[in-house]
DNA sequence: TATGAAAGACATCATGT
DNA sequence: ACATGATGTCTTTCATA
């Protein structure tokens, strides 16, 4: 494991609210040397703790609604045909862009995010492309009211 | 809503996967004058569709286990109390650092999506914070045993 | 690992097609 | 939408501590 100090995580904060912060405007806000700051940064990205840079999409772009779906399969007889079937059932909800996220929990639940335009859209995509996928014991739906935390994945998930 | 057309998407692309590209690198890859490059990316962070520009953290940084969680309360008496003890409970939620996003839906359920070092360490997280909270109906936890899209929101909403 | 200075690369803007 | 060139800013490297 990597020890960060003061200053690594002072970069780190301040990239993650704005990647676009230039060197100089860095090493004023933190009154360190340009050459210190850019070292930092350096060695932050070759031991990975930096991964990459990204852009995160606008309020316009992004699904105004969104839902946590939670779906479980049907057992089925044959025990080896329940895997098969989750992995088909991910590999089906990850190719639609209403989906934002997919996940696998134990042998036969399947987790979303999903999103849509506005309520009424989400449902609509929800009742036609999820719960009528075959072989579902149950479906829960909990529709997004308000986040507390972590709001911004909408904008990192969204894909244009 | 602002329409974009191939252009701007392919830009938006690019810069999902590297924001560090360059305008002459992105005009090289693209087959388009650096000069439209930088007025197209102009307008995009104009018109809000691109928000704005962060990091991602490595492997090393994020935790190894995730977990999402769907919190029910307990119904009071006195119907007011709910709504308040629901948002209280999304403040204590939102203040832990293992907890990575939080959010309400309906009147009595808050979900959270909650990361640890390892699967023995999440759960004790989740058994000695989040199911000894007070006032809970239920507490349904889903390990996250394989992403099938979206694995990096956990990248994005790790903090240092 | 930290720093200062210098060189090279880059974004930005104005102007014109 | 595209081309070009001028300008100032930023990154990157390297020598030194």
């Amino acid at each position: 494991m990597t020890q960060l100090d003061d200053l690594d995580r002072a970069i780190i904060r301040l990239l993650k609210r704005n990647a676009r912060l230039t060197i100089s405007e860095l090493s004023e806000q933190l009154n360190k040397p340009e050459s210190t700051i850019h070292f930092r940064i350096k060695k932050l990205i070759e031991k990975g703790v930096i991964d990459r840079y990204t852009i995160l999409l606008g309020e316009e772009m992004i699904p105004k609604k969104t839902a946590i779906v939670v779906i479980q399969a049907e057992t089925p007889i044959i025990e080896d045909f329940l895997e098969r079937y989750v992995n088909h059932l991910m590999r089906t909800l990850s190719m639609m862009p209403n989906v934002l996220m997919v996940a696998k929990s134990g042998k036969d639940t399947v987790i979303a995010i999903v999103g849509g335009e506005n309520e009424e859209k989400l449902d609509e995509f929800i009742n036609e492309n999820i719960k009528t996928l075959p072989t579902l014991k149950n479906v829960y739906v909990y529709p997004i009211d308000k986040f507390g935390k972590g709001k911004e994945l909408v904008n990192f998930l969204t894909e244009v």
